[in-house]
DNA sequence: TAACAACGCTTTTTT
DNA sequence: AGCGTTGTTA
C-alpha cells in the first residue's frame, strides 16, 4: 500500500502534485488541452482517500459525459484498496441529481419511480399541448418552444419566475406552453433533462434539512469541465459546497464550447468571487500533442480576446509539420483522406487512434460512403444512437409504461403499435377526458370504458392491452426485467409484428431487440436500466474492433488520437454560419474555441484541409477556406500544392463514372474483393 | 386503413 | 437529395 502511495504522486510534475495535495478550501485549476487534468482529479480523489479526509461516500465528483465518468471510476479503482473500487457519488449532473431526486422525489411533487423523457418526448407533450389549446404549431414551432423552456430551466426559472415584457406576445405565448408543459409533466410522473438539475436546486432550497445532509456529507466536491456549467449547476453546486467548503473545480477557457447550451464562462472566469479565498492553479505542460501542432493551436487561439492566458509547452519532440490541403469538392476530399489512411497512417498507427473530425455531423456521410466503398472499417461516434431506434424506443415505451403507469408518452407510442385499431379518434377521446381531469390516459381509457364511450371494436382490444399491463406489471415483481422484455414483445405481438412484415430491414430490428434484451443484463434492475437509456450518451458506443472514428468536434472533447483529419474548414461550415448570424462575434470565438479542441485532440499528427466547393441540401455551392486556416501559423504548417490534387481529377476522361478515374490502394483492393466475389 | 403522392424541411453543436 | 409528415384516394 505504501507503494501506491508513493506511486500516484510520483507520477505528477511539481504544479499538479500542488493542485492535487491542496486539498482545503475552494480552488480552480486552470488546465490546458493535454495537460493531465483527468490525472489530477483522479489523484486527489485518490490522496483524499489514502489521507483519511473522507470516505469514498463522501466525495461527489461530477463529470460531463458517462464515459468521462466511467472512465475516473475506471483509474480510481485502480489506484485504490481492493475494498474501495468505487465513489458511489460519481457521475454526470444529470445522473446524480436523478439519484438525489429518487431518494426524495415526494419533496417535488414526484414519485420515486418517475421516469426521465427525451427530446423525442418533449417534443410530442408540447404537440399535445398545443393540439389542445388551439396552437399553430406551424406558427410556434414546438422546437422553438423547446428551446425557450430549455433556456429558462438552465437559468433556474420555473414558469412562475418567469417575467415576460408585456410587448412580447410570442414569449407570452410560449410561457402559457411552458405552464401546461409543466403541469403534465407532473401528472405523467415525468422529468426532462432540465428538471432534474433544477428540481434538485429546488429541493434543496425549499428543504434545509435535505440541504444540510448533503452538504454535510459531502467533504470533497470535484468537477469537470467547469468552464461548459451553466447557471443552474453552478447553483447546484454552490448550494452542495455551502457546509464543506472545499470544492475543486477543473477546466480551461479555451475549451468551452457549449454556451449554445446555456454554458456560461462566467462561473469559470469569475469562480474566485463565488469562491471567497480560492487558490488558482495552471497547468501548462502538455503531454499530448507535438510542438507543430501545440504552436498551431495556440497561434489560431490567440486570436480570441478575453482569455484567462495561458501558455502551453511540451518537453517533447517538435513532430511533423500540421498538414493543410485544399480539394477541389468535398467528394475529393473523402477520397484523398482515406488515401493517406491507406497509405501512410494505417502503417503507423492502429486505426482506433485515427479520428476524423467534423463540424456538423451530416459531414460524415461523404466519408462513409467512401470508406464502405473501399471496406474500411469506421464507426460514427453520436450518430444515430443505438437506444434512438424506432423498433428499441418502442420497446422501452412497453418497459416504461409497465413500471410507471402514468407515462402517457409512453402509452402513446405503443398502443397502437402493432395495430389494434385503437387509432386516432379513441385516442383523442382518452387525451381529452385525460386534460379535463387532470388524470393519465391509462386513467382516461379505465373510466371512457366503464361509460361505454368507446367503440365495440377498439374497446375490446383496449381492455386486453391494459389487462396485459396488468399481467406485466405482476410480472415485474417476479420475473428479471430483460425476461419481462421477453414475455412483452411476445405477447404484445410485437415480435410478431416484424416477423411477419418480412423485409429484409426487419431482420435488423429483430436482432437489435435481442441486443436490447442482452444490454438490459447488465443492470441489476429495470429502473437502472432505464435511467441508462435516457441519459446515456452517443459516445457510450462500441470502442472495439480496429476502425476510423468519425464524430464532431463537440463529441471528441475529452479524448485523444494519435491522428486527427479535420476537414471542412470552409466559410459558413466553419465557422458556422448559423451561429455566426446568431450571436455574432461571440459565436466567432466559441467557433475558434472549437477549433482549438480539434487541433489540440492529436498527439501525433493532424491534417487540416478545406474544399473549393461542395454539394449542400443537394445543390452545389462553391465555398472559401475558412477565416481560421489564414490564422494558422505558417511555421507550423506544410501547405499542399493545390495544382498537384486538382491536375489529377482534370485528367481522367469525363466518360468515366466517376469513380473509375481512381487509382488509390483503397479502391484497388475494393477491386481485388469485388473480383473474389466472383 | 393502407398505399401513394405531394410537400417541405433539413444540417450546428447535446446532457 | 432524402426523409418524414400530411393529404388524397381506393
Amino acid at each position: 500500500m505504501k507503494n501506491s502511495k508513493l506511486n500516484y504522486l510520483n507520477l505528477l510534475n511539481n504544479i499538479q502534485k500542488e493542485a492535487t495535495t491542496y486539498l482545503d478550501g475552494p480552488c480552480l485549476i486552470v488546465a490546458g488541452a493535454g495537460s493531465g487534468k483527468t490525472k489530477v482529479l483522479t489523484s486527489r480523489v485518490v490522496h483524499i482517500i489514502n489521507e483519511k479526509k473522507a470516505w469514498a461516500s463522501q466525495i461527489l465528483c461530477v463529470t460531463f459525459t458517462n464515459k468521462a465518468a466511467r472512465e475516473m471510476q475506471n483509474r480510481i479503482g485502480l489506484s485504490l484498496d481492493k475494498n474501495i473500487n468505487s465513489l458511489p457519488w460519481l457521475g454526470t449532473f444529470h445522473s446524480i441529481s436523478a439519484k438525489f431526486l429518487r431518494r426524495h422525489a415526494k419533496a417535488v411533487g414526484l414519485n420515486s419511480n418517475f421516469t426521465i423523457i427525451d427530446k423525442d418526448d418533449q417534443s410530442r407533450l408540447i404537440k399535445n399541448i398545443c393540439k389542445a389549446e388551439n396552437i399553430d404549431v406551424k406558427k410556434l414551432s414546438p422546437k422553438f418552444i423547446l428551446s425557450y423552456i430549455d433556456k429558462w430551466k438552465n437559468k433556474g426559472l420555473l414558469p412562475q419566475d418567469v417575467i415576460v415584457a408585456k410587448n412580447l406576445p410570442l414569449e407570452r405565448a410560449v410561457l402559457n406552453v411552458y405552464k401546461f408543459y409543466q403541469e403534465r409533466l407532473k401528472i405523467l410522473n415525468t422529468c426532462d433533462f432540465g428538471d432534474l438539475i433544477l428540481l434538485c436546486v429546488v429541493l434543496f432550497e425549499n428543504n434545509q434539512d435535505i440541504l444540510n445532509l448533503y452538504s454535510k456529507n459531502f467533504k470533497y466536491i470535484l468537477v469537470d469541465e467547469y468552464q461548459d456549467t451553466n447557471f443552474i449547476q453552478s447553483k447546484w453546486l454552490n448550494l452542495l459546497t455551502k457546509v464543506n467548503n472545499n470544492i475543486c473545480c477543473v477546466g480551461d477557457d479555451d475549451q468551452s464550447i457549449y454556451s449554445w447550451r446555456g454554458a456560461e464562462i462566467k462561473n469559470f472566469l469569475t469562480f474566485d468571487k463565488l469562491y471567497k479565498n480560492s487558490k488558482i492553479f495552471k497547468l501548462e505542460q502538455n503531454y499530448r500533442s507535438t510542438q507543430n501542432i501545440l504552436s498551431t493551436a495556440s497561434g489560431l487561439i490567440s486570436n480570441n480576446n478575453g482569455r484567462l492566458g495561458k501558455k502551453l509547452w511540451t518537453a517533447g519532440q517538435s513532430g511533423e509539420l500540421v498538414k493543410l490541403n485544399c480539394y477541389k469538392t468535398g467528394r475529393d476530399e473523402a477520397t484523398n483522406v482515406s488515401d493517406i489512411i491507406e497509405n501512410k497512417i494505417k502503417k503507423k498507427y492502429s486505426l482506433n487512434n485515427v479520428s476524423i473530425l467534423v463540424r456538423a455531423i451530416f459531414q460524415t456521410r461523404e466519408f462513409e460512403e467512401r470508406f464502405l466503398k473501399i471496406g474500411m472499417g469506421y464507426r460514427v461516434v453520436g450518430g444515430t444512437k443505438f437506444y434512438d431506434r424506432a423498433e428499441v424506443k418502442d420497446s422501452i415505451a412497453y418497459l416504461r409504461i409497465v413500471y410507471q403507469k402514468n407515462d402517457d408518452l409512453a402509452f402513446e407510442r405503443i398502443i397502437n403499435v402493432p395495430r389494434r385499431s385503437i387509432g386516432d379518434t379513441t385516442v383523442k377521446l382518452l387525451h381529452d377526458w385525460a386534460r379535463q381531469n387532470k388524470k393519465t390516459l391509462e386513467d382516461a381509457a379505465f373510466e371512457l370504458i366503464e361509460q361505454n364511450k368507446i367503440k365495440a371494436k377498439a374497446k375490446v382490444s383496449l381492455l386486453n392491452i391494459l389487462n396485459l399491463f396488468k399481467k406485466w406489471r405482476e410480472d415485474l415483481k417476479n420475473k428479471k426485467h430483460f425476461e419481462l422484455m421477453e414475455i412483452i414483445l411476445d405477447e404484445s405481438g410485437y415480435s410478431k409484428m416484424l416477423k411477419d412484415k418480412k423485409d429484409f430491414e426487419n431482420e435488423g430490428r429483430l436482432e437489435n431487440l435481442k441486443e436490447l434484451i442482452r444490454a438490459m443484463q447488465d443492470f441489476d434492475n429495470l429502473q437502472g436500466f432505464l435511467e441508462h437509456v435516457t441519459l446515456a450518451t452517443s459516445i457510450d458506443e462500441d470502442w472495439n474492433g480496429e476502425k476510423i472514428n468519425l464524430m464532431t468536434i463537440h463529441a471528441s472533447k475529452g479524448l485523444e488520437f494519435d491522428v486527427v483529419f479535420l476537414p471542412g474548414w470552409e466559410e459558413g461550415l466553419f465557422p458556422h454560419q448559423k451561429s455566426l448570424e446568431e450571436k455574432g462575434d461571440k459565436a466567432l470565438e466559441e467557433e475558434r474555441r472549437l477549433a482549438y479542441v480539434g487541433i489540440t485532440r492529436a498527439k501525433k499528427e493532424a491534417y487540416i484541409s478545406f474544399s473549393m466547393g461542395r454539394v449542400y441540401r443537394g445543390e452545389w455551392l462553391e465555398s472559401l477556406p475558412s477565416r481560421f486556416i489564414d490564422e494558422l501559423p505558417k511555421a507550423n504548417i506544410e501547405q499542399n500544392n493545390q495544382e498537384s490534387i486538382t491536375k489529377e481529377d482534370f485528367d481522367f476522361n469525363q466518360d468515366f463514372e466517376y469513380e473509375d478515374g481512381i487509382e488509390s490502394p483503397g479502391w484497388k483492393r475494393l477491386q481485388r474483393k469485388l473480383k473474389n466475389y466472383e
